[in-house]
DNA sequence: AAACTTCCCAACCGCCGTCAA
DNA sequence: GTTGACGGCGGTTGGGAAGTT
């Protein structure tokens, strides 16, 4: 026996609202606010049930909804929460003032989503379709590059590549074939984010990463002063933003019996973050050799659970789409 | 201009978590 | 501990608008 709808009750009117009905429910949250929902559609004259004046409220008729097409930034800004929300529409909303979560999830599945299909990405993981592509081809890092260029442009949006990481994939790779004292010191050698460089970069495959790498072997890397910690953000919350940083950990903690407290996990990741960055979490646990031998490390930092931080990237890897800035 | 198809989005449905009785 | 009320959420739908043939 569950809850019988709210909406059974004879003389409960369903369907569009009229201007009448939202006049009176207007003027009748402005006197007296919502209150409980159930009793307010009798006190508001109302032949609907709360339900549906509340979503009428809050999706429509609420004074702060902002109407319109969502600008460049604001799809931009869905496109990276989703990456790494998914659709927690509710969540999203609360990061986009003025839209509400029935408006961007509207959005996502008559708009994004669609595009996304068309240019060849998965639209839940943010990938790169491997289904769609030739397997030969796949593994070519021409093809990918061509493919990301494509991506960019239709999307508008600064382009997977940035020299910084690339930089960073190439140290990483580099230092699998050295000890992890250097790696350390390079990395913490490195200004490898810096808030004037500040780009979006969306997930990549382990080949992709290689790829890229290989590409630019002989990149030489900064040697700019290491200026403090380097504050990794994500879509552009940084990991001070508690409530962002525990969903994040909520996703992660439904995906890996390995991760058990979020005050470990938020130390965990973010001394993660200050020692090493974003891509190379995920170019860590792509090389299994490097994390095995990177005892020093790991025993360097203050992190002391190794298996956390690799159970955090592995839940965000391929899901996360990173900006970063750097504290001065 | 009419018929048909596709797109869009407001609204609904059903499930879930919380809380009070 | 159980039950039901309630608010909130994500998935889905249906009808009107827009586009195409």
């Amino acid at each position: 026996m569950g809850r019988a709808p709210c909406c059974d009750k004879n003389g409960l009117k369903k369907g569009p609202w009229t201007t009448e009905e939202d006049q009176k429910l207007v003027d009748y949250i402005q006197k007296h606010g919502h209150g409980s929902w159930r009793s307010l559609p009798k006190n508001a004259e109302l032949q609907r049930c709360g339900k549906s004046c509340r979503l009428r409220w809050t999706n429509y008729l609420r004074p702060d909804i902002k109407r319109g097409r969502f600008s460049f930034e604001e799809e931009e800004t869905i496109i990276q929460l989703h990456s790494v929300m998914g659709n927690k529409w509710s969540s999203i909303a609360a990061r986009l003032p003025g839209r509400t979560d029935n408006e961007i999830k509207n959005y996502w599945n008559t708009h994004i989503r669609k595009r996304l299909l068309r240019m060849g990405i998965d639209p839940i993981t943010h990938s790169p379709r491997m289904d769609l592509l030739d397997p030969s081809s796949m593994l070519s890092s021409a093809m990918y590059n061509s493919a990301q260029m494509t991506i960019s442009q239709l999307l508008g949006i600064q382009p997977f590549v940035n020299q910084e990481v690339l930089k960073l994939a190439t140290t990483l790779l580099l230092s699998q074939q050295q000890n992890s004292d250097f790696l350390l010191q390079n990395l913490q050698g490195n200004q490898i984010f810096n808030h004037k460089t500040v780009g979006q970069f969306p997930p990549f495959h382990p080949n992709q990463i290689e790829s890229l790498a290989q590409d630019n072997r002989d990149c030489t890397t900064s040697t700019a002063p290491y200026l403090g910690e380097t504050q990794l953000n994500i879509d552009g919350y940084n990991t001070h933003d508690q409530d962002f940083m525990d969903k994040i950990f909520e996703n992660s903690e439904y995906q890996s019996n390995n991760i058990n407290h979020n005050v470990n996990i938020t130390q965990n990741f973010s001394v993660a973050s200050t020692i090493s960055s974003p891509s190379s979490c995920q170019t860590l646990l792509d090389s299994q050799t490097l994390l095995d031998s990177s005892s020093t490390y790991f025993q360097g930092s203050t992190m002391d659970d190794k298996e956390s931080y690799v159970a955090i990237c592995s839940s965000l890897k391929s899901q996360t789409s990173w900006t970063s800035n750097e504290l001065m």
